[in-house]
RNA sequence: GCGCCCGUAGCUCAGUUGGAUAGAGCACCGGCCUUCUAAGCCGGGGGUCGCAGGUUCGAGUCCUGCCGGGCGCGCCA
């Protein structure tokens, strides 16, 4: 309605998108709009004389108190406060229509040959708060975990029982019965290395097991199965225990034995976009021209072969890039078959979670795939296979999948030397690391820490404090509201950092629950709860109750006061689906985990400023309280986002 | 060599379609618990936004070049 008036006034037939900003001062105004500026150019008039003209216009809009011009051309808007906070209680926002297009999100995908480390973390909580932010906006969500069970890290792993245990497939499955079984093979899968390391011949052992896992029938396959599905049903639990949850896993064993690949290829080959290479050190193989941009002059022969990527070896074998450009495919329902599914697991969540299978199936299962838009969550060094996929399908003549394709990228997770040192891993100071300011996470070397140890040591800190501040629960209580505090923790530690930002992972760090932290955060939700408690316990009134109560105060002095601290947690609070939205156009949730910290600060500061429970002025009290219910309506909201819970008391 | 990312307070970081006086946490100093939970609040010191040009009403933000650091560029995944 903005931009119509503004519309009408300068007859301008479309006025460009302009952004509404808040003011650096509330004392400026509610709301500030810098559209003067941009019509300064195309009206050849100064912003102020512009801004001076649109004022008066703008106080007809509905909602607005009032309009100023400011002189250097800003147009600050006063809302209606009194009415801005009743509609939001009462729920009479309109909400933003809803997208229709589905979407799938593809996330955690981790080796399952070990234990998940801080690495995973990273990974599981962008992925999964990006899931959150898009069904915060109502969008239909697919979340797929792709289960590489046919890789070398698999391979390993099964070397390392086989060869270096020299253990049969009873052997490892009771082993999975009766130990932490993701931890002992973290620690097989670090022996394997140092195994290959002290005798190169033994890679052939590797290729052979590889074979195996490919091909099926083998006992050595029947091992690599067994270790799959007990370290995928680790990883899934340790995910739970984060709130992290998944729709399908897609297993990439499927994908071969269903002979998704080959299908892909023939299209591939029959596009022209892989050709065998005839000639020089790829003789032999399909190969994928890669496109780099610039149209680069005479290059020699070594460049032009550094941009051709083999998809298939001169051996036949084929290349993960394959694979994915197959899976990439499907998920868009370019391939022309499909899986068949089996429902896998019950989630905690209540929702079932289903996996790909190559036979049976059930009959009827959910229309899986068949994605509008496909978000790709993985770290940046994957850049360049993720934009093969993206090439693979513009020359395949699908340029809008081509760029519905995101590869949401972000940066590593690495360690302090601090912690590295902690973990017992002890660098040479002739060692090129020991000069980094930080140490790089390694599963192949077993070094990282693992994302269980983090969540137990997060935990049992967490419950010793809730136990200290409520005597009267229970011990099993303080473990469960300490875990709620865990994940916070943890999560808020994730996403408060922009994506394109190295993390160098301290424990000492991510145990602090002061300042900037997670339970920070649902600390300030807690206090808001308690005083709903306590009205409720000394008043008897419920929330609706006293946001009945409001309607008849006409005055809200509390509310209209000048500089209300009252009206100021109100606004931000309500800025909570535009930063949403603006997470999910640039992919970037430090903003809204700065967004959530800064709106639990300035509540923590009314709370000590402003009493509510021993207020005697009623309609003063009223209006705090009913301040504070939108206030935590919204914070518990941005926490959900994030996938945060809030706990009873802390 | 080419591509991507990072460089803002002592430390760790926000500042994202260019906008009003560059912010937060930690650390440090000084206050506040018979009061709705001190996992908190209030106050203080602390800045050549890596450097140099450019674009314009306006640049931490955009462009160019340079400096420093990280990652990637494999018939590994």
């Amino acid at each position: 309605t903005v931009a119509a008036a503004i519309a009408r006034l300068f007859a301008v037939p479309t006025v460009p998108p302009f952004a509404v900003e808040v003011p650096p001062s509330r004392t400026l105004g509610d709301l500030a709009i810098p559209v003067a500026f941009q019509l300064a150019r195309t009206l050849k008039k100064p912003p102020r004389a512009i801004a001076e003209q649109l004022a008066p216009a703008l106080r007809s809009v509905p909602g607005v108190a009032r309009v100023d011009a400011a002189p250097n051309g800003y147009l600050n808007v006063f809302l209606d406060r009194r009415a801005f906070l009743l509609a939001r209680l009462r729920g009479e926002v309109p909400a933003a229509p809803a997208a229709q297009d589905k979407i799938v999100v593809e996330h955690t995908a981790i080796n399952p040959n070990k234990a998940a480390h801080i690495g995973h973390l990273r990974n599981a909580t962008l992925g999964d708060t990006l899931v959150r932010a898009l069904r915060f906006r109502a969008a239909p969500v697919e979340v797929q975990n792709y289960i590489d069970d046919t890789g070398v890290q698999v391979a390993d792993v099964v070397v390392g029982f086989r060869e270096i245990e020299r253990l049969t497939l009873a052997d490892v499955r009771r082993i999975a019965d009766t130990t932490r079984f993701d931890y002992y093979c973290w620690d097989l899968y670090a022996r394997v290395t140092e195994w290959y390391e002290g005798d190169k011949d033994r890679l052939a052992i590797r290729a052979a097991a590889l074979h195996d896992l490919e091909h099926g029938g083998t006992e050595t396959a029947e091992m690599g199965a067994v270790v799959v599905d007990r370290i995928v049903r680790a990883h899934l639990a340790t995910m739970a225990r984060l709130n992290v949850s998944y729709d399908l896993l897609t297993y990439e064993g499927d994908i071969l034995r269903l002979q998704f690949w080959a299908h892909a290829f023939e299209t591939l080959k029959a596009q022209g976009a892989v050709f065998r290479q005839t000639e020089g050190r790829l003789a032999g193989c399909w190969v994928m021209r890669i496109e780099d941009g610039g149209g680069t002059s005479a290059a020699d022969e070594d460049d032009a072969e550094a941009r051709e990527k083999v998809i298939v070896r001169s051996n036949g074998v084929v290349t993960y890039v394959g694979k994915d450009i197959a899976n990439q495919f499907w998920k868009f329902g370019l391939l022309g078959r499909d899986f068949h599914y089996r429902v896998f697991a019950a989630q905690a969540d209540g929702h079932d979670l289903w996996s790909t299978s190559s036979t049976g199936g059930e009959a009827v299962h959910p229309p899986f795939g068949r994605a509008r838009r496909i978000y790709n969550v993985i770290d940046s060094r994957q850049m360049y296979l993720q934009a093969l996929l993206s090439q693979a399908l513009q020359t395949l003549g699908h340029p809008t999948e081509a760029a519905n394709s995101v590869h949401f990228s972000y940066e590593m997770v690495a360690l302090s030397h601090a912690t590295a040192r902690e973990l017992g891993y002890t660098l040479d100071a002739g060692q090129d690391e020991a000069a980094k300011p930080f140490v790089e996470v390694s599963g192949r070397k077993g070094l990282g820490v693992k994302v269980d140890d983090l969540l137990d040591l997060l935990t049992d800190k967490a419950a010793g404090e809730v136990a200290k501040r409520n005597q009267e629960f229970a011990a099993d209580e303080c473990r469960r509201v300490g875990s709620q505090i865990a994940v916070a923790a943890i999560r808020y530690f994730m996403l408060k950092y922009s994506r394109g930002k190295l993390i160098v992972f301290d424990i000492e760090e991510a145990l602090s629950f002061e300042g900037e932290s997670g339970p920070y955060l649902q600390y300030a939700v807690v206090r808001a709860n308690n005083i709903f408690q306590k009205i409720l316990d000394r008043d008897g009134l419920t929330e609706t109750d006293v946001v009945a109560a409001l309607a008849g105060d006409d005055a809200a002095a509390e509310l209209a006061a000048e500089a209300s601290d009252l009206w100021a947690l109100v606004l931000e609070s309500a800025r909570l689906d535009d930063t949403v939205e603006q997470v999910v156009r640039s992919l970037e949730f430090s903003t809204l985990a700065k967004y959530a910290f800064g709106l639990a600060q300035l509540f923590n500061a009314f709370y000590h400023r402003y009493p509510i429970l021993k207020e005697e002025d009623l309609e003063r009290k009223r209006w705090r309280a009913a301040g504070v219910a939108y206030f935590r309506q919204q914070l518990t909201a941005a926490l959900a986002v994030m996938g945060i819970d809030v706990p009873s008391r802390m």
